[in-house]
DNA sequence: GTCTATACGCCGATAGAC
DNA sequence: GTCTATCGGCGTATAGAC
């Protein structure tokens, strides 16, 4: 954790502003609506040219996006299983974790639930393989285990459970529901939870 | 309905040809990694000029496929509701429609439910905005007025409802569910309608 | 290590011969 | 009405001066 004492930018702290205009005009026009000449112009740098003292690629500049975006949130969600026991309780953990970032960066859920990742780094892995979303798999599967949640295919129980949260957070995202995403955040993980849930467990 | 009797294609039939083709490649690898000249050749046109004889830009290949897609929608769905009554059969044939979709046209689906229309079609009207959709809507109303369907925001309604099935196609779609659509059909359907439906009413 | 200038390729679109 | 040739522009990326 080094102290930056000079007015101006570390190299490290450019880079991230690189970073932080990249996702915004990403999410906000997609990746190839967005020119490395706009990336330059939002992160304040004056010329093309010093994008690339810090990123070889256009490319890797998503690249390096699609990796902290998923080492930040398996992070959060290895920390969530360590401070919980219940699945309902881990679940319930994640989508706050969900509906927390829609409003306070919406960006990166764009980033997550709307962009076609597919189409700009094919390379990667899909969502639903990187490590974050198997242990959210994980979860589910020892709720089944332990009687909390209904005894189907855990995949189809993921897929159930999300597509209700998604999509949710998809609408919020894109202006169709038209409150912050907390306001929905209550009943949506109700009506979530019992769907998946052995026994109506709550009310 | 004319006939066409001379084996060259007609000017209908290539300019059909040139959709088909475009709509696969789209859904394939996006709007932007397809040129036309993968057009062309998809579409056994010798040459891009061609192309140009039916529409006056890549662009509007995509606006009128999104217009033919939308409309076969919208009659499909006119012809549900005059079909039936309950707010539970017309959105069990909506329901039907889809997954009967993903399965034989999933290209369609792609372009439904994956595609990021707003980046390279920004100046259409939404999904959720388009007649199609809003008549979808409409179900859901009359079914909260008919006692069939929980008294909830509608929007939500839907926005829980077609979360479980369009992320289930969308997992058939992009291969993350192996099975066809049609082996989900069922149990999806029961868990969508329940969720909404006023009273547990099935099983 | 930051800017200027520029190379290079690709793609959408057009002109015009036949 | 179909092809050849080509334009024009944009966007990524690089070379090289300072």
């Amino acid at each position: 954790m080094e102290q930056e004492l000079n007015t101006t930018q570390s190299k490290s702290e450019q880079q991230n502003e690189i970073l932080v205009a990249a996702l915004k005009l990403f999410a906000e026009q997609g990746y190839f609506n967005t020119s490395l000449t706009d990336i330059a112009e939002a992160a304040d740098i004056k010329t093309v040219s010093a994008i690339y003292q810090h990123f070889n690629s256009k490319h890797s500049i998503a690249n390096k996006l699609y990796d902290n975006i998923l080492d930040s949130l398996n992070v959060s969600i290895d920390d969530i299983r360590r401070r919980t026991q219940k699945s309902s309780e881990q679940l319930r953990g994640v989508v706050d974790l969900l509906f927390k970032l829609t409003d306070d960066a919406p960006a990166i859920m764009k980033f997550l639930l709307v962009m076609p990742l597919n189409e700009f780094l094919p390379e990667q892995k899909p969502l639903q393989q990187t490590s974050a979303f198997i242990k959210i798999l994980k979860i589910i599967q020892a709720g089944i285990r332990a009687g909390e949640i209904r005894n189907i295919d855990p995949m189809l129980a993921n897929t159930y459970f999300f597509g209700i949260i998604n999509n949710t957070l998809t609408m919020v995202l894109t202006g169709e529901l038209s409150k912050p995403a907390d306001t929905y955040r209550p009943q949506t993980w109700l009506a979530a939870w019992n769907l998946i849930a052995k026994k109506s467990s709550v009310f």
